[in-house]
Parts: structure tokens; C-alpha cells; sequence
DNA sequence: TTAGGGCTATGC
DNA sequence: GCATAGCCCTAA
């Protein structure tokens, strides 16, 4: 996580989540050719996008399931021995929906930033994340990266 | 084009 | 040595 690998900065992980918020999840190419991610995401590719965010749902997933059943991931990775590293994520995520209960998601969200293809795939809590965000900021086209980032 | 599996590099 | 994060390969 040095060099050689090209670490996710916080500019792009903002802007990951923002065109997921957009597109829904799943639509890499879309987010990829969003005008105003693509500047931010320009090195990445849709399988960058894919894997970021599938590591992004194993942190999610492990600290807020962690008492159930891991499995988020093959060989335990995702299954995390000290919670400290998790509390910033899941003060986030608890803070929001607390335990996660099950997932209505999109659906009750009355923004057009789902409309694309919301029933694709069960969102994940860190989308409820962002789509709170979203509303709360309430910004009639959508949110700023940096504004979502900072709200959450 | 997307999803999943696996491998490797890096940090602790 | 273990855990994490990023990248590559393959299948659907």
C-alpha cells in the first residue's frame, strides 16, 4: 500500500461514491463517463471502480455484521480483530441507520439519482449513507462530492 | 461490461 | 506472519 499500487485518495473515493449515489451500483462505465467524476476517476478503470467498492462494502459489511456471519469475504479477511480501526466507519454507519435493518432502499427515495437502475443489486448500507447524505444536503441536482464528503 | 476469484505487494 | 488494499484474469 505504498508505491506501486495506486492508493484510493479520499477526492476519489468521494467520487466513487457520489457517481454510485447517481448511477446506482454496478454502473461502472456510467460513473466512469459521468462528466463530472470522470475528471477524478480518469485513471481508473470500471474494474477499479468494482473492486474499490467491493472492498468498501467488506469494511462496511464486517463491522456492522460482524456478530451474525462474517463471510463478507473468502478466506476471513474481512473478519476484523480489533473494532478501533472500524470505529470511524461505523460511527458512520450506525449513526445513520444504526443496525441496518433491512433494506427498503431505494425505493422510499424519492431522488432521481436512482432512477437509472435502482433495483439492480441490494444496496448496501453505505449507499443509505450517501443517499441520506444526499437528502439532507438536499441539492436540487445532486451533491457535490466534497459536499457528501463532508457531510459524512 | 460486470461480477467473482485469486494473487501479490505493502504495512503493522 | 497476518491483515488489508489494489490489480489481474476469467466467466457470464
Amino acid at each position: 500500500m505504498g508505491a506501486p499500487k495506486q492508493r484510493w485518495n479520499s477526492e476519489e473515493e468521494a467520487a466513487l461514491r457520489t457517481g454510485i449515489a447517481r448511477h446506482g451500483v454496478g454502473n461502472w462505465r456510467t460513473i466512469l463517463n459521468d462528466p463530472e467524476l470522470s475528471s477524478t476517476l480518469r485513471y481508473r478503470s470500471n474494474v477499479d471502480l468494482k473492486d474499490k467498492w467491493r472492498n468498501m462494502n467488506v469494511i462496511v459489511i464486517a463491522s456492522s455484521s460482524r456478530d451474525k456471519g462474517r463471510t463478507a469475504v473468502k478466506k476471513t479477511r474481512a473478519a476484523p480483530k480489533n473494532n478501533d480501526h472500524f470505529a470511524a466507519i461505523s460511527a458512520v454507519t450506525s449513526d445513520v441507520d444504526g443496525e441496518i435493518v433491512d433494506t427498503k432502499p431505494i425505493a422510499s427515495v424519492p431522488n432521481e439519482a436512482w432512477n437509472t437502475s435502482s433495483s439492480k443489486k441490494a444496496q448496501s448500507r453505505l449507499d443509505n449513507i450517501i443517499m441520506e447524505a444526499i437528502k439532507n444536503l438536499n441539492e436540487p441536482m445532486g451533491s457535490h462530492r466534497t459536499t457528501i464528503a463532508n457531510y459524512i
